[in-house]
DNA sequence: TCGTCCGGTTGATCTAAATCATAGCAGAGC
DNA sequence: GCTCTGCTATGATTTAGATCAACCGGACGA
């Protein structure tokens, strides 16, 4: 189909280009070094790792290869043998499957600190591309989960990470089973704005990382009719659009009441 | 809202009425006893329980009530206080969420050897209600997440549980987002048949233990869709509906065709 | 500097499914 | 037996969003 992973390996050592939304701020990247990145990483305690200490994180980095990703690139591919599981580290990934004659669904988008791969069958069930330029860490699948039999506070942590990405996709099947395009924009956007304040960021401007077609098909709608939509909202006085990879939110409260179907 | 749970609370001991399509084999019935029913329990196999040794089970039961529930009952409601964790020994059990005006999402169909419950939030993130009659194994949820840290097998079993619900998930978002109504009723009673032949029963018939309006807010489709449609699958000779609740599966690759898009 | 390309927007038209309306039919209760 | 009620089916009409078709504007290479 499309490129296959075409990625440099950085095991260790100083990042090198990592422009772009997601990279790592330069006063982290210096402090990489080869006896253990991990420490300087910006996303540990957020993600997989968090619970481990010095000794079982130093066990993890040694089967992890870190990868870096042009934007546009096929991490892996719905279907193809489930050999890695990975972790963002910077940039921005889009999860999605596709039907024989091209209709797609992008069922997440995935940001720093994200875990994916993991999987309970022999092939992966959805294809994962960037979207920006991606930091990512990889590790062979067979080796993680062996680690995983005597790590049972990662485990734990995975479930957790599970058993929220299920309520997330409840709250997907939601808006695509029942929601209007109005509403389904009004939820992505308040689903970026809640997963910035979070993590501490703004609470009023997104930095879209992906374009129209990639919502698109994240909310089940066509190009067309989500540029109408952004219109509307914009008309409304909801946001502005700045550009078309900017939004500001200007009547949080209507956008929050649309989302849930007010 | 609507009724709030009112079953019978059945410790131990035989169960009585248990008639539909849901109920233990009587046979298994009769093994029942004070000491451990939970060696007779036919779905312990394929579900949180397969991994536990008779001591472990013996201290999951102590904590565990059985409750028996008629159809139409709310088992737990969206939002409400997550007190207690459950698994379902017999019939069928709808998960669902909604909006404000009553626009109503299904985000799926739950049967013998099923759990739920588990969130990581205070509050459940949706609600479930029985389509049968339904016997379930209740767990005060505090507690079972005691016992969890203490039996890393059974959390690496809800690992496993959970990461093939987000697959499931995940095909549910293909549908919802991509699929035409033909392929949406397709897909779904391919899926019926699929678990069936899973766990050893008919391959060509399904008994449909929800109505029009269940599938219907399950597809994301309206009743009057949901209805055409069977008719439509009938006439294209690929399926025959003997009355409203059976489905005789006829043409089963052209049925397999049309749920992946073909 | 100009043409080309690519992503986004906007307009016109079409259509799959929703909505509205009615009718059949089986089981429950009397 | 008869009516009532809830569920399913089906016909007529409407509509939200898809599809088809320009068009616009910035980036980029010649």
């Amino acid at each position: 189909m499309r490129d296959r992973e075409r990625a440099v390996t950085v095991n260790s050592g100083t990042f090198r280009t990592g422009q772009g939304q997601g990279a790592l701020p330069r006063a982290t990247r210096r402090e990489l070094d080869k006896d253990n990145p991990c420490a300087a990483c910006s996303v540990r305690e957020m993600t997989v790792c968090a619970p481990l200490d010095e000794e079982e994180q130093r066990r993890l980095r040694a089967i992890s290869s870190t990868l870096k990703l042009e934007p546009g690139r096929m991490v892996f591919e719905e279907g193809a043998p489930a050999e890695y599981v990975y972790n963002i580290t910077s940039g921005a990934v889009s999860l999605s499957k596709s039907l024989a004659d091209g209709r797609r669904q992008i069922t997440g988008f995935l940001y720093p600190g994200d875990f994916l791969g993991l999987t309970h069958n022999v092939a992966y069930a959805y294809t994962a591309e960037t979207l920006t330029h991606v930091c990512i860490c990889r590790f062979p699948r067979k080796k993680f989960e062996e680690m995983l039999l005597a790590l049972p506070q990662m485990e734990h942590r995975l479930l957790t990470i599970a058993s929220n990405e299920l309520a997330t996709a409840q709250d997907q099947m939601l808006l695509l089973g029942r929601k209007t395009a109005s509403e389904r924009l009004a939820s992505f956007l308040i689903g970026l704005i809640d997963r910035q304040a979070a993590r501490g960021g703004a609470i009023d401007v997104i930095d879209l990382p992906m374009g129209r077609g990639e919502i698109a098909d994240y909310l089940g709608l066509t190009i067309e009719t989500v540029s109408r939509t952004f219109t509307k909202l914009k008309k409304a006085g909801a946001i502005a659009l700045p550009d078309a990879n900017s939004v500001h939110i200007i009547g949080a409260d209507r956008l929050r009441d649309l989302a849930s179907g007010g």
